[in-house]
DNA sequence: GAAAGCACCTGACGGC
DNA sequence: TGCCGTCAGGTGCTTT
């Protein structure tokens, strides 16, 4: 299930293969998987058609490729480069659950759940194909507009750094790898906020690139229940919390992300290595390796939370008996 | 306005 | 063997 790391993994990728090339070809088997953009398939097609990728951005578990203006057709070689460089729109993606975004040769069959097929102008020794697939259909792709972030840094991950966002992500918060990141500011927006702790931090609004995964062992390697009252956090405890999710994002990026079944892979098909990591998310009834440490038994547990589980230790992350967190 | 609930979607899996 | 129900979960819309 692809989150912050495993986006991160695949916009790298990208931005090895893609940047710098022209789109010549789109083709959208499954319309489902462009839903998000509202005015259909043929306006997907003209908008994508003859546009050079820019770059390649990340925020959060949002992924956009800014595009050159000069698109429809008219040529990508010609001598307006300049132009290029302050881009306006952009071709967005979201992975939802099994979103993937592969690099493939067409010679390579049609994956089972191909939902949109771009074909990139020619390049020596690189796949011309960059393939969207998705089995559950949560992802998809569209094109948005580029828009001027609110506090005039640059949009998120990239190698252009512009002060430019896509403009349905805009209304989403900055990731803990954003080097813009402001702990005060989230400190701030948190404790304002009257709700459990995980919930929160699943609430992209207010930190972006955490789901499920990341957020059930950021808070066990914080010692912080999911459900604390966010606020009663102090701000050590909002500083641990986020150190423990940057520690543990980053620790799953060397790893190339985390996989479970084929559902993540990166552009080249392969799946990442952190899932051999996890402490607390999908480990019900293993023994927690922090108690195992100290000579205790205890055992991950497992709640129902948000129509979904919830993965703690029961020693290490405990519900106060007294109310007071 | 903020918080919570729910639909979307498909494949795996267990129970009958 | 086949059918049915449940589960997984990120986002956006609807409801409270």
């Amino acid at each position: 299930m692809p989150e912050l790391p495993e986006v991160e993994v695949v916009r790298r990728g990208l931005e090895r293969w893609v940047t710098g090339r022209t789109i010549t070809a789109v083709q959208v088997p499954d319309p489902r998987s462009i839903r998000r953009h509202a005015l259909g398939v043929e306006d997907f097609r003209g908008n994508l058609i003859g546009a050079r990728v820019l770059d390649v951005v990340r925020r959060g578990k949002f992924l956009w490729l800014p595009l050159s203006d000069r698109a429809k057709g008219d040529g990508a070689d010609d001598d307006r480069v300049d132009d290029d460089r302050v881009p306006h729109t952009a071709l967005m993606a979201h992975l939802g659950m099994s979103g993937q975004l592969l690099m493939q040769d067409p010679s390579q069959p049609d994956e089972k759940h191909l939902k949109v097929r771009l074909t990139l102008s020619s390049v020596e020794d690189a796949p011309e194909e960059l393939r969207f697939v998705d089995q559950r259909i949560f992802g998809g792709l569209f094109v948005t507009a580029l828009i001027p972030t609110a506090d005039g840094l640059p949009g998120g991950q990239s190698a252009l750094s512009l002060p430019l966002i896509a403009a349905e992500a805009a209304h989403i918060g900055r990731d803990p790898l954003d080097p813009a990141f402001s702990q005060e500011a989230f400190y701030q927006r948190i404790r304002s906020r009257k709700t459990g702790l995980k919930r929160a931090l699943l609430d992209q609004s207010l930190i972006s690139g955490i789901g499920n995964i990341y957020a059930d062992e950021a808070l066990w390697l914080a010692k912080v229940h999911f459900a604390r009252p966010t606020e009663t956090l102090r701000r050590s405890d909002a500083q641990r919390v986020v150190d423990a999710a940057r520690d543990v994002m980053r620790l799953a990026l060397d790893a190339g992300g985390t996989s479970f079944d084929s559902l993540y892979v990166n552009v080249n098909g392969a799946s990442g290595y952190f899932a051999r990591s996890l402490n607390a998310y999908g480990q019900e009834g293993e023994p927690c390796a922090r108690c195992a440490a100290l000579g205790l038994q205890t055992r991950i547990r497992r709640d129902s939370f948000m129509n979904r589980s919830s993965f703690s230790c029961p020693v290490c992350q405990p519900r106060p008996r007294n109310g007071r967190w």
